[in-house]
DNA sequence: ATTATCTATAGATCTATAGATAATGC
DNA sequence: ATTATCTATAGATCTATAGATAATGC
């Protein structure tokens, strides 16, 4: 019988819980399993937390402010903004959305979707926040050197639909079994998801092929 | 007390179960509340359906032979294969799916994909079934007008990636309260969406701003 | 006579709590 | 002494069924 402090085991138990809700969702989840989950009984667990909904709520809170779930663009933010680092940002941006190490994110994000939303509001906002300024600055540059065809998408859309490709591609590798035959691997579908991405903001096709390596960003890096 | 045949009586149950199914997913429901949206008792659906999980899959057999849930393209497919007739093809797919009645479609879609998939990935075969060839076939038309650039996209891909924006779109608008603040309105976001994805596909510019216009499919039929 | 339907309820399971026990820190 | 944890269980709810009753068709 191990004995954490009660900050520590909420803790503890808000990790371990976070796959099997993921997994099953909310009602399809018993209190007996996030307990054997956690290993600690049921009783503990509602020391802890007033309600199972309540520790439903406290993984979406860890989950939001997990360092983990946030893109390093260090090395492109530090660039100039041009038409190149607008093409790294979504060739990154497609790549980290795939690179999932597991399922928890999309799934709690189309369990969301499915219920009110609220989190997956929060954390689109948050991406929003985050990112929509390194693009709309690229974008920006790309229309100076005019590598952008005039196309008549607001900047905001641009960004928004390279994020919705990106999760819908997330979202149908949720099932074991692949439910659509791509007829190409999956790197593969990546990086033709990136071409379409490139095209469709509006980036002219010239300027692709010139510049666009699918491997870029593979290669290892020298800095830690 | 109003007696159905069987069968009438079981696609009745069915019709009534869809929306709550639906809404709040297998293991949100429970048979009392699939009992009350029939209007039947709980002993009832149990003479028709072996069981709670029988009458959740019955649903899905439904949706997936139900006709209002094809496209109606007919006009479409008289053409002559065009770059033309692409163009009206991904404007006419992406608005039909934008433009669903009831919330029913994307919420089983979304449930499934979280679920084993295997439902999920019947529609998406008959989708591609039914409607890939008309967009092959106007692609390659596209490609001999040299309407196309030379994008290194597959065509099984490149209509894939139109369904998945499209996709996105309806699960991101599942929720009652809109999530995302897109700065436009919905019918902007779809015609924007429909720019993208004609870029995405690989249509030249020129020809999109000389052909597509986004309020054609919205002109009154004039056959019936 | 046959079939559809309902009432009542069994049995299992699920969330949550009460009260007892074991570990920890001063 | 205090805090964390467990065992046991209450009370509610959920799925599914048994047996009775009401409607229908010949």
């Amino acid at each position: 019988m191990v004995k954490l402090t009660a900050q520590d085991r909420k803790n503890a138990i808000i990790r371990a819980v976070m796959p099997i809700f993921a997994q099953k969702g909310f009602h399809g989840t018993t209190t007996k399993e996030l307990a054997k989950a956690a290993g600690v009984s049921e009783a503990l667990l509602y020391k802890h937390f007033p309600s199972k909904e309540m520790i439903y709520n406290a993984i979406w809170e860890e989950h939001l402010f997990e360092d983990e779930n946030k893109l390093e663009v260090e090395s492109i933010i530090k660039m100039k903004p041009s038409t190149l680092r607008l093409v790294l940002s979504v060739q990154y941006f497609i790549l980290h959305m795939a690179k999932q190490k597991n399922q928890i994110f999309p799934r709690l994000m189309a369990q969301s979707l499915l219920d009110d939303g609220k989190f997956a509001g929060m954390i689109l906002k948050k991406m929003k926040v985050d990112f929509f300024g390194l693009f709309i600055e690229s974008l920006n540059a790309a229309k100076e050197s005019n590598d952008l065809e005039n196309v008549q998408i607001k900047d905001n859309l641009r960004i928004w639909f390279m994020h919705h490709l990106s999760m819908a591609i997330l979202f149908l590798n949720l099932p074991n079994k692949a439910i659509i035959n791509y007829d190409e691997n999956r790197k593969e579908v990546i990086n033709q998801a990136t071409i379409f991405t490139l095209r469709g903001i509006g980036i002219k096709q010239e300027f692709i092929d010139n510049h666009y390596d699918p491997y870029l960003l593979e290669k290892p890096k020298k800095k830690n």
